[in-house]
DNA sequence: ATAAATTCTTGACGAAGTTAATTAATACTG
DNA sequence: CAGTATTAATTAACTTCGTCAAGAATTTAT
């Protein structure tokens, strides 16, 4: 039973959604400039600005004067005003949840973490609904009203195998969790209209409204960390997989007879490099089972041959499946993040270089951006989703 | 440029075209159930079908007497008449040109072929010409009229990067062209609407219109011969890839350190599994160097260990490919085939086996169909595209 | 026959977006 | 500094598409 989305914002067509996208994604734009853009008529996106501008979500900036011969009447700029609505992420780990709050343009404004003692749905909801609590008693950034009132989205990330639609978290390994009607749930506890979303895809929404992937017909996120996993936008939609299973790019198996794996197969990326592989290996090679990831990664700084090729390895993993996936997909960009933030330099020379000599023909030419992803962010993918859910609430 | 395609069959509306595809590919089906299926109404359904009616497309079955209480008004379907217009169909190989005429429901009427001597532009204008002139001479297939009369669309697939909405050949390192404006120069060499594609995209559409992708939202096709090519569709939509590269899962590495690959890479599926790559292999095992395919075969049916091994291996790196490409996007459906028809035997059990292992989870559910594949079937493919070209001469 | 069920058709209506004309605001020109 | 060219935004009439609601058609069951 797919549950309704607030329709505060005045998107009464499709016209409204492309043109309030379109500002939002790529800041201030002329009127006309949103018509060449999206094929609509200008006489159109004057038509559908104007409840956005009544309702205080868009304004119109002061025209740019502007030189060169026979310039014409300036354009007046059409901009967001990220202040008109806040949306609050959170993201659930095993561990603990990660909130955020967020304007408009999913820039965060306020954090706050919370630790799980439990993995009881209802201790989460509970602890969840604190969090939301917390994060909302201030007054809001500008100072001229409360934060409460001006939220009314909730964005949930959860790994696992999560309906959208529904606001089910279908299977969760991490929480044990099965068929639970997570956002009904919240609903009620938070009074907040709640979306809930895949963790990894979170972050690719976040990704592809205001991040690396704005502008880009299709682009691919990978994580990289205790588990390694992707999500794929192509022609501007998240590819969700016939079977719900997607952008498994840590079990494509680039290593024949390499390492068994969780998954029952062999050599798959994950069974190379995700945080635990890299370790075990790294024990192996340096003979001492009790060694930290820490002090692999310091040793391995230090110059460690043998630390430096469990690393390598893994970078080179990586880079096959990144070229694994370009070569099948095609993206425009490919952004590789993920929470081992701390050991990127140990790996990026290496995915590079494997990716470069393995990527078909022009398939090399897709922008590779690696980059260290703080914590947050993953609360702010699942409040890039309650945003998303202001536009798009039945389509997707 | 992009150049229009003819306007005969009414299709003015997303809503007309939505209703032919659907009879097109879903068989006789009633107004209601139209409307049904695509979420329109049923009155909508009525007037997009009339047009159709009018100009001989389609065609209202009797009604079949049902029972059962309350049994209301009986249903009259909605038949495709696919004798209404012919399609031409030619795939371009090194060596020769395969055509075919077929129906609107891409059923094959006749077929015919066509010896290349050179790679000239002009040569293969006109050679492609005269072979269509070939097909189009007799009468039509019910001896109503004559087949020039009532064919308008040529498709022509050729490998090689190809601009379909221009008509362009980019680049085809078979025939040695770059930037051949193709379909403008068969436009007047035959006098039909040419629409040019790539060939395993030609097959992909021949295949989600009219095979196995029927009624799947994701679908993909892999070919398996001299070159491993694939092609995916999401959503409903070829994937095409940023910079023109796509489904390029020959290239995908699946041997690391295996045997290095004309792509520059090293273990690619191709490097291992095309036919080139096996008869390398099989020569080398063999200690043959004069060693032939077909003997090779021969010898591995009649139960050459070595050899056979050399097919299981190749086997293997295809079900790695797919493995790969499943669990990166989870379709629906694959269909591998491909021009190595005869030595199907040899693969398809390690394809089989090495796939169960490493798809990931429930997307060792989609369905996976080897088969055999008629080299007419290139040519077929090009013919749907000329048929698709009838209704989405835009948006694709 | 009459009622109930289901399919198909029709015409009025409404939503969304286009075209073309109009108004607005600027820079260059003589 | 008026006049002209140029580009931006707005307005209003019109087109197009599809829905809605009512009704006609055609069957089975009572």
């Amino acid at each position: 039973m797919p549950r309704s989305a607030p329709a505060r914002a005045p998107i009464t067509s499709p016209a409204a959604a492309t043109v309030f996208t379109t500002v939002l994604t790529e800041g201030p734009v002329s009127r006309v400039d949103v018509a060449r853009r999206t094929g609509l008529s200008s006489a159109a996106v004057t038509k559908a600005a104007r409840p956005f501008i009544e309702a205080g979500y868009l304004e119109e900036l002061a025209s740019e004067g502007r030189t060169g011969p026979g310039a014409g009447r300036p354009a007046n700029p059409l901009a967001i005003r990220p202040d008109r609505e806040y949306f609050v992420g959170v993201k659930i780990t095993g561990d603990d949840l990660i909130g955020v709050v967020t304007d408009l343009r999913a820039d965060v404004r306020a954090s706050a973490h919370h630790a799980l003692t439990s993995h009881d749905v209802d201790h989460v909801v509970r602890a969840l609904a604190d969090l939301v609590g917390e994060l909302l008693a201030g007054a809001t950034p500008d100072g001229t009203s409360n934060l409460r009132e001006r939220a009314y989205c909730l964005g949930v990330a959860v790994s696992g195998d999560v309906d959208r639609a529904s606001g089910v978290v279908r299977y969760s390994p991490f929480l044990g969790w099965r068929d639970v009607s997570l956002a009904e749930l919240l609903d009620e506890a938070t009074g907040l209209t709640t979306t809930l979303e895949n963790d990894v895809k979170a972050l690719t929404v976040a990704e592809q409204w205001f991040g690396e992937g704005v502008g880009a017909s299709s682009f691919a996120l990978v994580t990289v960390g205790t588990g390694i996993g992707s999500a794929l936008v192509v022609n501007g939609d998240l590819v969700r997989g016939a079977h719900g299973v997607a952008g498994e790019i840590g079990h494509v198996p680039v290593a024949d007879g390499g390492p068994p794996c969780h998954c029952g197969g062999r050599g798959c990326v994950e069974a190379i490099a995700s945080t635990e592989a890299i370790l075990l290996r790294a024990r192996e090679v340096s003979g001492e089972p009790g060694l930290t990831m820490d002090d692999a990664v310091t040793r391995a700084r230090g110059g460690d041959e043998p630390l430096r090729e469990v690393f390598a390895a893994a970078g080179h993993a990586i880079g096959l499946g990144l070229a694994a996936l370009v070569n099948l997909f095609g993206p425009e960009r490919v952004v590789v993040s993920g929470e081992g933030v701390a050991t990127y330099d140990l790996f990026e020379d290496q995915i590079r270089r494997t990716f470069a000599v393995q990527a078909f023909g022009s398939a090399a030419r897709c922008g590779l951006v690696i980059r260290p992803l703080p914590f947050e962010e993953w609360a702010r993918g699942a409040a890039a989703v309650a945003i998303q859910s202001l536009f798009v609430a039945e389509s997707v």
